[in-house]
DNA sequence: CTAATGACCATTA
DNA sequence: ATAATGGCCATTA
């Protein structure tokens, strides 16, 4: 573990549940705008349950990587009542959490 | 030290 | 709509 991977997580945690965020975001989250890349080789390592990294997806509305399948990935999410049409939300605009705007 | 890798992104054809 | 391309950057070999 390392500082990288702290911030990453410290973002992600924070996504409720049924809501989705984009890799992007959340490198914009902590502070670094253009490691979006980078966050997800850092979440590619979880094994935490604690850390709800299935609900970061692409920016382009696809569903993107997980490292138990991205089978499993859409399944949790159609279980948290995020709507998924052949591996691409649905509307994303709906589904996505911003921090900012939550604590407003 | 350098080179390759990858749960990404935006642009272009 | 798909496919290719170049960029990006932390991590790993």
């Amino acid at each position: 573990m390392n500082n990288f991977v702290q911030r990453v997580y410290g973002a992600v945690e924070k996504i409720p549940r049924g809501r989705v965020t984009t890799y992007k975001d959340i490198a914009k989250a902590i502070g670094s705008p253009r490691v979006a890349r980078a966050v997800g080789n850092a979440l590619n390592k979880n094994n935490s349950l604690e850390i709800p990294c299935h609900r970061v997806v692409r920016s382009d509305g696809r569903v993107g990587g997980y490292n138990k399948g991205s089978r499993a990935k859409v399944k949790i999410l159609l279980n948290e009542g995020v709507k998924i049409n052949n591996g691409h939300l649905l509307n994303l605009t709906i589904f996505r959490w911003n921090q900012k705007k939550f604590l407003k």
